[in-house]
DNA sequence: AATGCGGCCAACCGCTGCCAT
DNA sequence: TATGGCAGCGGTTGGCCGCAT
């Protein structure tokens, strides 16, 4: 059976919000907190149904909504973002606090999608087709790319981490405190969560330790909770997901470092591309 | 000044996944 | 385990606005 729609009802107001609704929900999500949108706009007394309630709420009402244009900044994460992820625009908007997914989603419909397609950049050609000598991949799902998109981003961070961990056991650990890892960050915070979803439903067989891991599994417990990067930007992910790497367990470190290796072949024929994450580690050089 | 056109964006629609029962 | 209700998400639409003619 159907669920029964909310929003056509008689005397269920549609369309543009007036500046009394737009007061009145907020007043009373202030006081009450938004609770059951369903219930919301009867106690409230507006004649919405909750979704428009809810959605008016997060894309306009909220007060931690950022206005304004899109800097660069911004505008460089939606673009690699969308590429690991594809029009995911809630997982994209997280990771751009103060920006809503509708915001995003409408700025690269408008804006970005059509720049990428006019500029033919190589991060468009890659986002909007991927080059043909990767016909095997792009025949694939848009799932499975950005999966093999993540697991390539993946690789190179635990390639960065590992060499980070080896020089920082090095030097007694003096630099990785200061060396966070944007992509890692990225991999666990909401993003990242919803990717190792994907995989998780995949059968992967359990790899052998990657060097990062070797070098963890070479640490003492002491070396290990010493050498842990901080995370001091506070950009990550927000809420439960974010990067936790200073309460890395055994067990979190293995989810960090273990990687399906049976996936990994289909990698090397993505073509070696400059890193797509440049803009994110922001070391290209 | 009037009209047409295209871009932008707020809001709606319908589907999906999660959770309680 | 199956079912139904809900919130959340992504795609789409429609109206407003600015610009060109």
């Amino acid at each position: 059976m159907g669920r029964a729609p909310c929003c056509d009802k008689d005397g269920v107001r549609k369309g543009a919000w007036t500046p009394e609704e737009d007061q009145v929900l907020a007043e009373y999500i202030k006081k009450h907190g938004h609770g059951s949108w369903r219930t919301l706009p009867k106690q409230a007394g507006l004649l919405r149904c909750g979704k428009s309630c809810r959605l008016r709420w997060i894309n306009y009402l909220r007060p931690d909504i950022k206005r304004g244009p899109f800097t660069a900044e911004e505008e460089g994460t939606i673009i690699q973002l969308h590429g690991m992820l594809g029009n995911r625009w809630a997982a994209i908007a997280s990771q751009l606090p103060g920006r809503t997914d509708n915001e995003i989603k409408n700025f690269w419909n408008t804006h970005l999608k059509k720049r990428l397609l006019r500029s033919g950049n190589s991060l468009g050609a890659q986002e909007l087709s991927f080059s043909p000598d990767q016909s095997d991949v792009k025949s694939e799902s848009p799932s499975l790319r950005h999966m093999a998109q993540w697991e390539k981003a993946r690789v190179e961070a635990e390639t960065r981490l590992s060499m980070e961990l080896e020089s920082s056991l090095l030097n007694s650990c003096s630099t990785t405190n200061s060396l966070p890892d944007h992509f890692l960050q990225l991999w666990h915070s909401d993003v990242g969560q919803s990717f190792r979803d994907i995989t998780k439903k995949e059968p992967v067989s359990q790899s052998p330790t990657s060097q990062a891991s070797s070098a963890f599994a070479n640490m003492t417990q002491e070396q290990a909770s010493i050498c842990q990067p901080k995370l001091d930007d506070g950009t990550a992910g927000s809420e439960s997901d974010s990067y936790k790497f200073l309460d890395t367990s055994d067990s979190a470190l293995k989810l960090l470092l273990d990687m399906p290796d049976g996936n990994i072949g289909f990698l090397e024929g993505l073509g070696q591309t400059e890193s797509f994450l440049c803009p994110l580690n922001g070391r290209c050089d």
